[in-house]
DNA sequence: TAGGCGAACTTGTACGAACAAGCCAGAGCC
DNA sequence: GGCTCTGGCTTGTTCGTACAAGTTCGCCTA
């Protein structure tokens, strides 16, 4: 662990512990610098990570404060729907209810950049949290990972993670639109609710590390089971309202 | 502007206008130093930006690579309807409702950071995006800027915008939860649409620059109408997912 | 031909220094 | 008392250097 990043974890764990409480001051770059025998500059790696994840805001000429005291996490946490259940101290379930090969739409191409008419695999998924049903999860994997996905236990828990043991594959980059549906009547035989009622849709594409398109995914939640959640400044914000489409 | 600054919207420019297509690799940091004469920290500096916009990925040992070539906007933005409306080139307008007094409850007494019982100006605004109807928005803000937001033009464009040339009142720091909910009757009289039908929720604190709360609002979209969209990698992402509440 | 090895390249981390720019409180003045 | 102004503190920007760690690709060998 880097030492910015050591710095960064205990000041974290000071402003979730509560001895900086949100609207606090925390000390100034010159103090932790010295207290943790480093130079500014490494100081100031370490709390632009909390800035950027919203804890601390800072202005120039004056102290930083804290503004939150809510531990975010990561990427993986967005990405995974199983990390982000266990890590809330939820049970995930799943099931693969439909498995099929097919050559890929026109838009498909595009997001996952294949050629037209080049084969994908589509899935659909049930997930469940606690049991209780509560997104729907239509995926569509490029040609290359399909034998990967299809070896999958039909109801693994985490497709990232198995994808990760069984291929090393690694999602690293991923662009979401969210917005809200209404249930058509699949979503709602499967969700357990009526037709026509809100969902909390949240469409992506995620990529290698390499940034070669893996898959896109159109996820629906049943609404109230889930909710996004972001902090921004003047300064960072990558969250953007678009016109719909 | 700072150097680091001039430098990542040269970049930016580059991206967005095709010069670096998606999945190209971008120029080593050395080169890059070499050709805007300044030192590789700031054209770290400059990169680290665009990766927060989530433009382009990095992984140590291989050479930057590009994810993505939309242009994102800032917080002011996600914040503003007005400004964001402008920036997409549609025509934003707005009508408050009806603005009222009273004591505020417990939850927005904890979420404003106010005592108990203080006073709050509740207000109902109905925004347009080109004429039609799309947003209803409920905010609450906090007493010591009440008489502030009376003050202004009941069909003014962009509340943030006149508060800062009024007062001089700066939105520096907000938190977002999203959601989708069904349309109460309120909601589907003023957005033209059945009660019970999607919509795409937006509740949000703001707070100025020295972290004191402004204002709380409940901003309910019209499906359809807007999506909101984020790019994350593994390092950075500011986005989570929620247990319903 | 397939695989392994290594050298060159590239990004990540850390240090230290200097100056610019903005904030704040206390001193001093009216 | 209230106002202004200044000096010290704090964060922002930029430079330069050095080494660590990971990637890539060509070369060599089996």
């Amino acid at each position: 662990m880097a030492r910015y990043e050591r710095i960064a974890s205990d000041l974290r764990d000071a402003i979730v512990g509560g001895d900086y409480p949100i609207g606090a001051q925390l000390p100034s770059e010159a103090e932790l610098a010295l207290r943790y025998s480093a130079a500014r500059g490494t100081v100031r790696q370490a709390v632009a990570l909390l800035a950027a994840e919203g804890l601390v805001g800072s202005r120039q000429g004056a102290r930083r404060i804290v503004l939150g005291s809510e531990r975010s996490q990561s990427f993986a946490e967005l990405h995974s729907f199983a990390q982000w259940a266990r890590s809330m101290g939820y049970r995930a379930g799943g099931t693969v209810l439909s498995s099929l090969r097919r050559p890929c739409s026109p838009s498909e191409a595009v997001r996952l950049s294949l050629e037209p008419g080049e084969e994908v695999l589509a899935v659909l998924r049930l997930r469940r949290l606690d049991g209780e049903p509560v997104l729907v999860e239509r995926t569509v994997y490029a040609g290359w990972i399909a034998s990967a996905v299809e070896r999958l236990d039909p109801d693994c828990e985490s497709v990232t993670q198995e994808l990760y043991e069984s291929v090393g594959l690694v999602f690293a980059y991923g662009e979401h639109l969210i917005d809200a549906v209404a249930a058509g009547s699949e979503d709602a035989r499967l969700l357990g609710v009526r037709r026509g009622s809100p969902l909390l849709r949240q469409r992506r594409v995620t990529t290698t590390q390499e940034g070669r398109p893996v898959e896109c995914s159109d996820d629906r939640y049943r609404a109230g089971s889930v909710t996004f959640s972001i902090r921004n400044s003047t300064s960072a914000n990558p969250l953007v309202r678009r016109a719909g489409d």
